[in-house]
DNA sequence: ATGAAAGCGCTAACAG
DNA sequence: CTGTTAGCGCTTTCAT
């Protein structure tokens, strides 16, 4: 059933069908009620891909996530979600799984099907090229969690530096001094060199604040305790367990997310380390899971929801004209202190430790 | 850029632009290649709105489920999300929120915007009208893990009736009498009369499950042991907190999701509960925090990024024109051990648990 | 306030 | 193998 039905049937031209199904222009209330009630009787449903042709508008928003099984994304889109229902949005999703060639083939797809807007937590800052090409297509983007300095647009993050550079002292004030910093980002040669190997840009700004703590406290080679690739539940257990495994294993572990936050409990109890007698754990992200462990881990909150609902405020601002210049919107992290980091413990203490390790309950 | 632009620079006709770069039809390899430069040239990208408007397909599927946030949805999404990638599928999201008049919204916008087919998990099965209307619409559908017996189309759940059935027989098993199983779903009255009341098909097929086991061991007024309501975690707190103080508390829980379980399991350790001393729990749905916490919770894991992935095969594969009888796909569950059930605590001692319960830790 | 006609960018016959 | 011609269903001037 078309317009042409409906005018037909309504005995009125389809323009004026048009009119009253499309909610613009001016109509008689005699006619709108006819159009209105042939519609009814013809069962007409408007079709949006023709109307968004015409238009040029779709209603719809693309987002771009890396892991949409990452509670920490969830969230996020759900605050996106919920935030473009409200203005009227629908929401394409995919999941590029922090593959680059997969985050292209998204943009590529959503820009064909004229999605109004992007939002993108890019995977990787240093392949962008395909997020210029969303600025040269003319529509707006809103890069999520993840800013890249080179891109001149809208970005949400939280202030991962500050956050990690607290965190960090936090450790060193509590006697640590063998801090690791482990994260699912990773370089070709799978260990950290510079902070330009990393290339995300929450990473980047978090990697950043915890070298500062160290440099402060005068911890050398704090660059050897940032530890890559844990990408994955199975990458980040073998990584966890080479650095339990090591000579010197770590009093103290950052974990990026809490999905490897988990693994690296899990592993810990698996061997027998009591946290935080043995080992102190701080997590990004205060995932539900985090306060009911025990002990409970000590997280760094995010605004995680609030940070998918900025950055869909911000890019439906901009569909509805705003044109003030691009702006990097950083939310305050909140340390939340549970029982999972605890004073490092004496050195000298490693002889037991080893035994433990080695008769793992 | 359009068809036309690159047609005139490639000094072809538009049909044959439009062979190259739509990928139909037969050219000449010297043409193809003259065409490819141009729209490399021209920076040419397609319009897919355009496209589907002529072939009548998007290439996209739409998917409804009731929480993004419940990991339960997460991964079943990203089971259809994978499948559908390879299939060459996009997948537009929503979020009903559980709340029926959403869902309506949703489908109606994606059925609006000519999405192939449709993968939703019903909030409520006794308000299908719109379900019907995507029949109508000649779109397939599939439901997603909550069946409804009354629409003659593919369906994807785990065996829920056997799953509750099995696990509610282990715990009267171990001696328990006063097993509560907490759901989200609810009733106009707030408290469970007959199966017809439960207008989620997966819960419905649970709670039948619980009460055959209930019933072929004797125990009376099973039915009052079904509590509903326990939507959010502020309301499933507070269902867990009258069933804590009631006189007869129970002396174990079945969790109809894994958040609910962990509001139970956090509420029952503030109230100085020892698991499964004091209280049994099992979860439906194996959650990556189940295994981590102390004692590790005993699951009902069901597999759920199968389910997705399965919706998606059946789904795609009407799409491809097999037209098969609607098929209700039962996907078997495991009953995962881990040591937050054990035996019913004796009678009596309901004294000592009372004072536990008025201080607690 | 209403109608006629053009056109969005593409595909799909149909010729040649 | 290539070009011509019609639309898909809607919105949008421009008249009336």
């Amino acid at each position: 059933m078309t317009v042409a039905d409906v005018a037909r049937a309504a005995g009125v031209s389809k323009a004026t069908a048009a009119r009253v199904l499309g909610g613009y222009g001016t109509v008689s209330d005699r006619v709108r009620a006819a159009v209105l009630s042939a519609a009814k009787a013809l069962d007409y449903r408007p079709n949006e891909l023709a109307r968004s042709m015409t238009t040029g508008r779709s209603g719809t928003i693309g987002v771009v996530v890396g892991d949409i099984e990452n509670p920490f994304f969830s969230s996020a889109v759900r605050g996106i979600a919920d935030v473009a229902r409200l203005a009227g949005f629908n929401v394409i999703l995919t999941n590029s799984g922090e593959e680059i060639a997969a985050e292209k083939a998204a943009v590529k797809t959503l820009v064909a099907k004229r999605v109004d807007g992007l939002i993108v937590s890019p995977a990787r800052d240093s392949d962008i090229e395909h997020l210029r090409d969303i600025e040269r297509s003319g529509r707006p983007l809103v890069l999520l969690d993840r800013a890249v300095e080179s891109l001149r647009v809208d970005a949400v993050t939280a202030d991962d530096f500050q956050a990690c550079e607290a965190v960090t002292r936090l450790l060193i004030d509590e006697g640590h001094r063998r801090i690791v910093y482990l994260t699912a980002c990773d370089t070709p040669g799978h260990r950290f060199e510079t902070l330009d190997d990393l290339y995300t840009g929450s990473v980047r700004a978090r990697v950043a604040g915890f070298l500062k703590a160290g440099a402060e406290a005068g911890i050398e080679a704090m660059g050897g305790f940032v530890k890559l690739g844990a990408l994955g539940a199975e990458r980040t257990r073998a990584q966890a367990r080479d650095l339990f495994e090591a000579a010197l294993p770590p009093t103290a572990i950052i974990a990026s997310d809490s999905l490897i936050a988990l693994e690296v409990f899990r592993l810990a109890r698996e061997l027998g380390l009591q946290l935080p007698r043995d080992l102190s754990l701080v997590c990004f992200h205060d995932a539900d899971w985090t306060s009911v462990t025990s002990p409970p881990v000590t997280v760094i909150r995010q605004p995680v929801y609030r940070i998918g609902e900025t950055a869909a405020r911000l890019l439906i601002g901009r569909l509805k004209g705003e044109g003030n210049a691009p702006a990097h919107v950083v939310l305050d992290t909140t340390l939340i202190a549970r029982g999972s980091v605890g004073p490092a413990p004496a050195e000298g203490r490693s002889g037991a430790r080893e035994t433990r390790l080695r008769h793992p309950v």
